[in-house]
DNA sequence: GATAGGATGCTCT
DNA sequence: GAGCATCCTATCC
């Protein structure tokens, strides 16, 4: 690992986390479909200390891979249709990770919209963590992938320029139940690609589980 | 523009 | 069996 990938490792995820902004993440490297997309947003996971983190409970087949070296990708399944995509973070057994949220895609335009058919904006491609993925073509089959070597699968490159702090902004992460409050969401000020901010908003279960009336066709 | 609600299946308890 | 680190569509301003 070249030593300006040095944050990544380092004890302090909200530090990985800034360092990741504004670089960039190719997929396909070499290949007719490879996307490159600018990262422009990102949420630190602090493993077992945080209780949000897939790590909060241990080890897992699922989270394996966070408790690892640094630098590698743990590919995770959400909602029963969407991939997410994270960067390994911390010292070697330390299970802290990155989630990347959206990013601009800077090459590989094309293939990016024959992903993702339906959006109307070029900034939308990217736009939320399951849209990166699909916009990048990664699922399950990435797990593990290191990323800061060259590589086919995926590869992450420094910015090109430095990202000053004054064009970082924080708050608090999007969608999670827990530790709500932790300002470790980050992302850059006035790009059009950030996500929309959502609160957690938890689902009613009852309609599922209703007693009385006739039963439900299957869905 | 905002918001509400449905779709969908893996993962862990 | 419950709970999701979400997205899309319809609907209503």
């Amino acid at each position: 690992m070249g030593s300006e990938w040095a944050a990544l490792a380092g004890d302090d995820v909200t530090v990985a986390a800034r360092s990741l902004l504004g670089c960039r993440l190719t997929t396909g490297a070499g290949t007719a479909d490879a996307v490159t997309v600018r990262l422009t947003e990102v949420e630190a996971y602090a493993g077992p200390v945080d209780p949000a983190s897939h790590a909060y409970r241990g080890r897992t087949p699922r989270n394996e891979v966070m408790f690892g070296p640094p630098g590698h990708l743990y590919v995770y399944f959400s909602y029963g249709m969407h991939w997410c995509l994270n960067v390994v973070c911390g010292p070697d057994g330390t299970a802290a990770a990155v989630l990347l949220r959206a990013g601009e895609v800077v090459a590989g335009v094309d293939t990016a919209r024959t992903r993702r058919p339906t959006v109307r904006r070029d900034a939308d491609l990217a736009r939320g963590p399951a849209r990166l993925a699909q916009a990048l073509g990664l699922d399950r089959s990435a797990y593990g992938t290191y990323l800061l070597g060259p590589g086919t699968v995926a590869s992450l490159a420094p910015p090109a320029r430095p990202v000053p702090p004054t064009a970082i902004a924080r708050g608090p992460r999007v969608g999670v139940s827990a530790a709500a409050d932790v300002a470790w969401r980050f992302w850059l000020v006035d790009d059009p690609t950030v996500s929309p901010y959502r609160p957690h908003a938890p689902r009613d279960r009852q309609r599922r589980a209703a007693p009385q009336g006739p039963a439900r066709p299957g869905r």
